[in-house]
Parts: structure tokens; C-alpha cells; sequence
DNA sequence: CTCATTTGACCTCA
DNA sequence: TGAGGTCAAATGAG
């Protein structure tokens, strides 16, 4: 543990060192595009990626004051019988058997996550985000304060694996291309075959039914983007699946992009989150690579939260359809840490 | 027939 | 006590 947390020290610093120079590169091309004119969207895709940098920048800046406290109030969450542990999701079902009087007990902790989405026109519905998992709605509700109500999504696999993690999917009043994604709790279903679909269009079977293929999005020739790769936030936001439809659109800038976030991956995770892929190289070529047609910024600004929440994530991807997954592919740093009972095998690092 | 979604009711918590 | 979260029966889709 405290390896880690001198890491985060360290983390940080690259952060913020890559979140300002990135963010001066991006105003440098940014003059350049608007000097030779091309296209609004892409000048628009570049000041998102500007302001994402600041943003990641200050936030850490602003997180860096509390992040002690922020751990151990981590630490506490992270009951051994809540999540990761394979055991514990299955007693939980079965208390589910005890008909629903006993269901609501006791409320455990959860680790909590929330993205903003934004999608590409007329591509993701409520809740329909692909964020490479199965999510069954199980709820609706209306929210006080809010134009559009909230879905209530939990993993396909609750039943058949016990996977505890859900996701709450609402639309942003301000703007209804926006979806506020909460995820909640951490996946213990398979991800393996998962990730490798994500790296690799011809995926391997899954143990699943097949209609709940998490790779969906990916089993069409889409180009997939996944920018998300500013881990700095405690290591918790995992790389993000962004589907797109095939409209091949690539710029020049977009390729540069791509290797500005690769790099600052590779710097972030210091090749370890790619070891977790077995082949870094493959894993930063295939999964960091690939451009995204619809062009989209990711304007995350890091929101910390005054309760229970671990951490409160806000992701914009202006023209994506899908939204990230929960940074618990299970092999996060953070999440080893926080969650050491993490039965996912391929979240055990070395 | 199986599974996902809808929706009203119920439960917990602040 | 009200808002938010969840359950489960009813319904629909494939």
C-alpha cells in the first residue's frame, strides 16, 4: 500500500506533467488548424481535448490535497464480503432467494463511478450505451430536479456469475445527447474474453450465452477509440470502449492524438496495465491506435464527492455512442489495492 | 419458450 | 417523510 501511494505521487506529477503539455500541443495545433482552416468540428474536437487537459490537470491538482483521506476512506469501503470476491456475490444471491424482505437489509458500499457520456446522433438509446458489458434494466425512475428519468442497470450475469456491478444511465438536462453513467460496483464476471475482443475483432468464445456478446460493438468492423486513458484518477478509470459507426473518417490530427494518449498511457501505466494484456505492444497498437471517424474529445472533468463515493468520474466524448466501462475490468492498479479479493485472475499483477 | 423491458409497489436512508 | 434504489409481476420481443 504504501508503494502504491508514493506511486500515486508520482502518477500525479506525470499527470499533470502530460495533462499541461498535452494541453500546449493542443493549443499549439489548435492555432495551427485555425490558421489553415479546415474543418469546425475538428477545431471543436480540439479545444474539448484542450480544456480535458486543464481540466485533468486541476483536478488533480485539487485532488492532490485530500487523496490521503481519500484512500482510506477507500480502504474502508472495501469490505472483503462486498464485491470481487467470488464467494461473496454468490451469498448475496442466495440471499436474494430469502424473497425481497431481506433484500434490503443492509445497503453494502459500493465503489461508484460516474461518466458523462455524450453520443453521436441517433446511435445510443437510453442505457444501450455499449460499454462492452450486458446490462439488464431492472429499473426506471423519475428524478426530482430532472427532465428525464434514470435507468437502472445491473450486469447481465448477476445471476449466472454473481457480477454485482450496475450502472445508472440518466440523461444530462442541459444537453440529451449527454448521459450521466454511475457505475457502481465492480465486475466479477468474465472479462477476460472481453478484453481480448477489445483488442482483437476475432474474439475468442466467451464463457456466456451468446446473446450477451459484450463485444457487440466491436463484431462490425467499427473503429474503436478509447481515449479514456487518463488513468491518473486513482487508477480507476479504466480504458473506455467508444464505438463508432464506420464512417472512416480520419485526420491527420486524430493519429497524433492517438499517440499523444498512447504515450501518456504508456507513461501513466508504465507498461504495467499493457502487461495485464500480455503483449503491450499489441495492447497500445490495437487498442490505443485506432481512430475514431466520429471525432470526440474527452472533456472529463474528475468531480470528488462528499459521500460514500470513491470516486465520481465525468467523461464527455462528443460524438461517441458508448460510454466506458467501470474502470473495473478488474485489473486496475487501484482496484488490486482497493480490492485485493478481486477473484479476476487476470487482475492479479505480478 | 426464454429473456429483456416496463412499471407500480416496496424498502432504505438522509 | 420524501427521494432514490430495488423488486417482481406483467408484458413484449425474438
Amino acid at each position: 500500500m504504501e508503494k502504491r501511494k508514493s506511486m500515486m505521487g508520482n502518477w500525479e506529477q506525470k499527470i499533470l506533467k502530460s495533462e499541461l503539455t498535452q494541453g500546449k500541443e493542443l493549443a499549439q495545433k489548435l492555432m495551427n488548424h485555425l490558421h489553415h482552416s479546415s474543418s469546425s468540428q475538428e477545431g471543436e474536437f480540439l479545444i474539448s481535448k484542450l480544456l480535458s487537459s486543464y481540466e485533468k490537470a486541476l483536478s488533480v491538482l485539487t485532488r492532490d490535497v485530500g487523496s490521503e483521506g481519500e484512500i482510506k476512506q477507500i480502504q474502508v469501503l472495501d469490505s472483503p464480503c462486498s464485491f470481487g470476491n467470488s464467494s461473496s456475490p454468490l451469498s448475496e444471491i442466495s440471499d436474494q432467494d430469502c424473497k425481497n424482505k431481506n433484500v434490503f437489509k443492509k445497503r453494502k458500499p459500493m465503489p461508484k463511478r460516474t461518466e458523462e457520456v455524450k453520443v453521436c446522433s441517433g446511435t445510443g438509446q437510453d442505457g444501450s450505451l455499449d460499454d462492452g458489458y450486458s446490462w439488464r434494466k431492472y429499473g426506471q425512475k423519475d428524478i426530482l430536479g430532472a427532465k428525464y428519468p434514470r435507468g437502472y442497470y445491473r450486469c447481465t450475469h448477476r445471476n449466472t456469475q454473481g457480477c454485482l456491478a450496475t450502472k445508472q444511465v440518466q440523461k444530462s438536462d442541459a444537453d440529451p445527447t449527454i448521459f450521466m453513467v454511475t457505475y457502481t460496483g465492480l465486475h466479477t464476471c468474465h472479462l477476460v474474453a472481453q478484453l481480448n475482443g477489445k483488442q482483437n475483432v476475432s474474439l475468442k468464445q466467451e464463457a456466456g450465452t451468446p446473446r450477451q456478446t459484450p463485444e457487440k460493438s466491436f463484431s462490425f468492423g467499427l473503429r474503436v477509440k478509447t481515449e479514456n486513458l487518463d488513468t491518473r484518477e486513482e487508477g480507476k478509470k479504466i480504458f473506455p470502449s467508444f464505438s463508432f459507426p464506420p464512417t472512416p473518417i480520419e485526420s491527420e490530427n486524430n493519429v497524433v492524438e492517438d499517440h499523444v494518449f498512447a504515450a501518456i498511457a504508456n507513461d501513466f501505466l508504465g507498461g504495467s496495465y499493457a502487461q495485464t494484456f500480455g503483449s503491450p505492444a499489441t495492447f497500445e497498437s490495437d487498442y490505443f491506435a485506432a481512430v475514431s471517424p466520429c471525432h470526440f474529445g474527452l472533456v472529463r472533468n474528475d468531480v470528488q464527492t462528499s459521500d460514500s463515493d470513491l470516486t465520481h468520474e465525468i467523461l464527455s466524448a462528443s460524438t461517441s455512442v458508448a460510454n466506458s466501462p467501470i474502470g473495473d475490468f478488474g485489473f486496475s492498479l487501484e482496484d488490486l489495492d482497493f480490492y485485493p479479493f478481486e477473484n479476476n485472475p487476470e487482475s492479479t499483477f505480478p
